[in-house]
DNA sequence: CGAGTTTAGTTGTAACATCAACCAAGAACA
DNA sequence: TGTTCTTGGTTGATGTTACAACTAAACTCG
């Protein structure tokens, strides 16, 4: 019977008794198969950039780049796992060793005594604002300039849709920049 | 001075002594996150489902898939690893949980002996085949189905513009059908 | 107010990934 | 023919993440 393609399932209908399974066609297999590649290797790129520059993971970048931009430099740890698309024991983890170095100090919630509130140190600050500049520089390079400006608002448009499915609750991060005050 | 923004940097210019960067627009911005937030967050939910249904990590998945879809169910490591877009010690690893489990079988090519061709067993093709359509329903659920065929074909086209930096070599697997011969 | 439930978070352990070190086979070449 | 370099891969230590179990605080409601 020859070839069978099952990356996700291509063809892989003339073999499974299922038929109701709708597989890829062929515009639909290859954008997944992008966006498997995309997903498993951007993050590579990132971490070691980050790791070799700034002695960061990518995702503890992104638990200091998001405590750097609230209110006070503190969020809820639930809200923090939010906003790093990450669970709560991975941050808390994340968060642990932070404090280790440093870099973030944990504080009981005052309203509310289950409840932990992450605050970035001066160290944290300091490490972030320094660690920035090569990233965006790699963010640059890897995913924003091959792309002019309709490809990356097409981008920006179909990741939001995915997102609705991924992200249900619509957790992850926006930008809330516009209202432009400082 | 107020908010800044460091997602990956935003308007962290004004701290900063680097006016050398270029941070990130509005719009940039936006794809950015919405980009971190998908390679995030996909693989937890593609996991999820593939290990409670299936008993295999999207990973693992991916290995038998690209097995099941090469000529004589084998392919080099080194290639395997390319095709599924790792490094050859993750692969290496893997392989061998694969082949205890009976899934897959490794043998020394006759060709260069230094070489290994990973083999899908009988075992392997009915469990990547009793896993696929469970699979294909995940992906159609969480990222075709949102999606419609302009933006499938935007969002592979944006998605294959990265590819070529965060991939240069273009190890990642490419739908190769449309030579219709089965 | 007290029993049950939900929320917030931590922790231990087992699975998994990364990294550096290593080895063997082949290629280059002197 | 014997060095040296490169390629193809494995392995073990070490670090990180996921999952399940757990604690404690806060709500809910009879």
């Amino acid at each position: 019977m020859g070839q069978v393609r099952v990356h996700v399932g291509a063809n892989l209908g003339a073999v499974t008794a299922d038929d109701e399974v709708k597989w890829l066609d062929s515009d639909e297999m290859t954008a997944w198969l992008r966006l498997i590649a995309v997903a498993e290797r951007l993050p590579g790129v990132l971490d070691t950039q980050l790791r070799r520059d700034s002695g960061l993971t990518h995702y503890e970048y992104q638990v200091l780049a998001m405590l750097s931009d609230a209110p006070n430099r503190t969020l809820r740890m639930t809200q923090l796992g939010r906003e790093t698309n990450a669970t709560l024991p991975r941050l808390s983890h994340v968060v642990k060793r932070l404090e280790g170095r440093g870099l973030v100090a944990r504080t009981v919630a005052p309203d509310d005594k289950r409840a932990n509130d992450a605050t970035l140190t001066d160290a944290g600050w300091e490490v972030i604002v320094a660690a920035a500049p090569g990233h965006v520089q790699t963010v640059r390079e890897h995913v924003l300039d091959p792309l002019n400006g309709r490809q990356v608002a097409a981008l920006s448009e179909a990741l939001g849709a995915i997102l609705t499915k991924v992200d249900p609750k619509g957790d992850a991060p926006q930008d809330r920049r516009g209202a432009g005050t400082d």
